[in-house]
DNA sequence: GTCTATACCGCGATAGAC
DNA sequence: GTCTATCGCGGTATAGAC
């Protein structure tokens, strides 16, 4: 059996993601973990603390997997579609993380903050970077990258945080692989040079904002 | 000045999408109505009563405002497309019924089972109609109408449900009309019936599942 | 209908024994 | 390190005067 902080961490991580920051009860984290609640608060210090650490465990695992995916060294929309399709797979086991982030992003992010620099950041600058380049390559249709990102990370997480409400309005049997392939179809068809007018940078397709 | 029944489901409406349902208090709601506590008891009954009146005359000024657009008879990519814009500058003028709604998605959704019975799956089934009449009369590319729903829907609601976490990675600056007029191109590389192998069902290029 | 005052309870946090 | 017991605050809800 694992440690007490470690067993503390994963039915914290359960409890926070279904009820909330504010709603999640000491009391049923520490249940969950098997001890009493004072023992929680020995390790953690506080509620605030136990969610900090939270986060930051949380932070360091979604990092780890996506920085599988970006080694792989495809190009242009093989790369944006495996990308997407590896965030699909992790969020798919992990969707305890997605409900925290997005109940943060409601709550204005701030206990996120250190997250968003050490790692949030650094990575979208990867990302835009990255698609700048392939569209100077011709290997991707020119869109905004930072619209771009925007669109896969709604895409990508909305399924999972709204999974419950989905059930209902769609029904239970509702399974993700067709919102998946749609998702890929869509990234293709957006991002694949168009044949007729290739690599030219100012073609009339392009985002052309101010 | 407004009735106070109706000054307090402001001031409800406002405060749960900022705080929640857990965390949102009678007395802020009360001081944003300019009473006491009791007061807005005596009128609700309870905070649950009180949220469910919110959500209720949510529902319906959502309702009211997707009813206009569908009644412009515009047809393929061009209906969709101002469906989804409509939708856009609606959410922009009421974000608090997104953080609303999204935070119910986060919650289980169970209260939003009566919007969801009288309002959500009603206009789903429409879309789905119309996006399936559409595809048939070659005005839209084929997609499964269920998946291309769920992504407009994800689509449109997390710029403004994230905005906070999106200021803080993106920076304060970071307008949403680049985001918009992104979608709406994605929308239209998507769903433009194909030039070259046209309305043929059972094309390439469809979604093919089960 | 709206108020003041208060009952009541649940939660996070602390004290202190083991 | 983990427990039992308890404090104290802040929340919803109620009682009852005006």
């Amino acid at each position: 059996m694992a440690d007490t902080r470690s067993r503390i961490l994963v039915a914290a991580r359960s409890e926070f993601a279904a009820e909330g920051f504010a709603a999640a009860r000491l009391q049923d984290i520490a249940a969950g973990a098997g001890i009493r609640h004072p023992t929680l608060l020995y390790h953690f210090g506080s509620k605030e603390g136990l969610y900090a650490a939270v986060i930051e465990e949380a932070a360091r695992d979604w990092a780890a997997a996506t920085a599988e995916v970006v080694t792989t060294g495809l190009r242009g929309v093989e790369q944006v579609v495996a990308v997407v399709e590896a965030g699909f797979a992790f969020f798919a086991g992990h969707r305890d993380l997605v409900a925290i982030v997005r109940r943060e992003a409601l709550d204005g992010g701030e206990r996120l903050e250190p997250v968003i620099g050490a790692y949030m950041r650094p990575l979208l600058d990867a990302a835009v970077r990255f698609l700048r380049r392939e569209v100077e390559a011709g290997q991707l249709r020119e869109h905004d990258p930072v619209e771009l990102v925007q669109l896969c990370y709604g895409a990508v997480l909305t399924p999972f945080s709204d999974a419950p409400l989905r059930a209902r309005v769609l029904g239970d049997g509702a399974a993700l692989d067709g919102y998946r392939e749609t998702l890929i179809e869509t990234l293709r068809a957006l991002l694949t040079p168009s044949l007729s007018r290739p690599e030219r940078k100012g073609s009339g397709s392009m985002v052309a904002r101010a």
